[in-house]
RNA sequence: GGAGGGGUUCCCGAGUGGCCAAAGGGAACAGACUGUAAAUCUGUCGUCGAAUGACUUCGGAGGUUCAAAUCCUCCCCCCUCCA
């Protein structure tokens, strides 16, 4: 019997390892990757189709659901799960992305962060409280701490003021959390300096979390600068809790992470780059849309049995893409999130036989030319 | 037969003497996208050239002018109305 926050490694092969995290809404087998459903929803798809492609647990955000539809209807119409229809376990994020991507639209102080809302502008204060409050309401499973997301090229006192904010915010967190069965994580953050990193992870990793995260990467440094940080801070978090990388990545990127010990993954990448035509296989990128695959009878992927690549051509998904068909960006989803949630399973697989270094070998070959 | 309107670069369409290889949109071609303000955004888009640039284009043929997609003449084609 487990109960929610147990986490127990079943294999490791070097740094990386595979481990079955308990939720109150069943177990997580990492290395995970859980697709992004920011409002309420992993675009294009429904908890069916999810599924069928071996999602786990997905995300859902708080700042997005309290703006629309709200998490106090939310909770009215009894929970995210409910609400949307799918019975896995949900994380929430915390708004604290948003922090990062919509920072021309708030500002931040040491009580919280003041949004302008991007829908009509009205203002809307977050909060540490306020975001657990809002997770609570959502009924989300595993519920992140705010956090201060800075981008690359942040000053080193803008990093140190944002590190120190987002301990204390954690702590806040912490103090309201209603221990109803829900896991809460905490976020390090310390931008790209090694110094900041550990000492945010020794201040975060001092509280009592379920999980730790890495949080500020990829916001818009070199893949160097990532691997660089992430390598560093990785090996640094507690070995016997999970740790998740928020927002990344690509295939390589996951890749990368998992060898260095991380376990959670969450990035909008295989379902934006579905809706923008580019498609992810055994043999790399593939952009649908060009002109080479007008008359390719071929599936898109023969190594790939979702139900697109079962089905279709790659000269009906060019056609459903360029024709804007709607069926084309449910399809490109459902292919790379079987893309990206096989690759975690390969991960799982390969680190259980003692196999990772070979598995990671192929990935970043077939990606070496990413930048 | 009469009156009027019109033919512009792949398509639609602006442009009425020089700032025009010609706005804008579409199509086409290529690229980007990392805790989703994204079914979004960027670039190329007459030929040659790395580029300054050169050359060929605005229904056809002539003409006026230093200079014509733009003005004149004739011709061809399309549309509307009248008989």
């Amino acid at each position: 019997m487990s109960s929610p926050g147990d986490f127990r490694v079943t294999a490791t092969d070097g740094a990386a390892r595979t481990a079955e995290l308990a939720t109150r809404r069943g177990l997580v087998r990492t290395p995970a990757y859980m697709p992004v459903g920011t409002a309420g929803t992993v675009k294009s798809l429904t908890p069916e189709d999810l599924h069928a492609v071996g999602a786990q647990i997905i995300l859902g955000n708080t700042y997005h659901l309290h703006l629309r539809p709200g998490d106090e209807l939310v909770a009215e119409l009894g929970g995210l799960h409910r609400f949307m229809h799918w019975d896995g376990p949900i994380l929430t994020d915390s708004g604290g992305y948003q922090v990062f991507s919509l920072e021309g639209l708030r500002t931040v102080t040491d009580d919280g962060v003041a949004f302008a809302s991007h829908i009509d502008g009205s203002r809307r204060f977050f909060s540490p409280e306020k975001v657990m409050e809002i997770q609570a309401n959502l009924g989300s499973d595993i519920r992140m701490v705010l956090d201060e997301c800075v981008g690359w090229g942040t000053s080193r006192e803008d990093t140190v003021k944002a590190l120190e904010r987002t301990t204390r915010w954690a702590e806040r967190c912490l103090a309201v959390h209603p221990h109803d069965g829900a896991l809460v994580f905490g976020i390090t953050q310390g931008g790209f300096h090694k110094d900041l990193r550990e000492q945010s992870v020794r201040e975060i990793t001092a509280l009592p979390f379920e999980g730790y995260a890495i949080g500020g990467l990829s916001v818009g440094e070199s893949r160097e600068h990532m691997d660089d940080i992430l390598h560093h801070t990785a090996p640094l978090m507690p070995e016997h809790k999970p740790r998740y990388l928020m927002g990344v990545g690509t295939p390589r990127d996951i890749v990368s992470a998992v060898s260095a010990g991380v376990d959670m993954f969450d990035c909008v990448l295989p379902t934006r780059n579905a809706r923008n035509g580019t498609l992810y296989t055994s043999q790399g990128k593939v952009n649908i849309k060009r002109a080479e695959f007008r008359n390719d009878d071929r599936p898109l992927d023969p190594a790939c049995s979702c139900e697109a690549c079962r089905n279709y051509s790659r000269a009906y998904l060019r056609h459903l893409y360029v024709s804007r068909e709607l069926l084309a960006y449910r399809l490109n989803s459902v292919h790379n999130l079987a893309y990206f949630l096989g690759l975690a399973a390969r991960c799982r697989q390969a680190i259980a036989v003692g196999a990772f270094q070979d598995l990671a070998a192929e990935i970043m070959g077939l990606y070496r030319e990413e930048a």
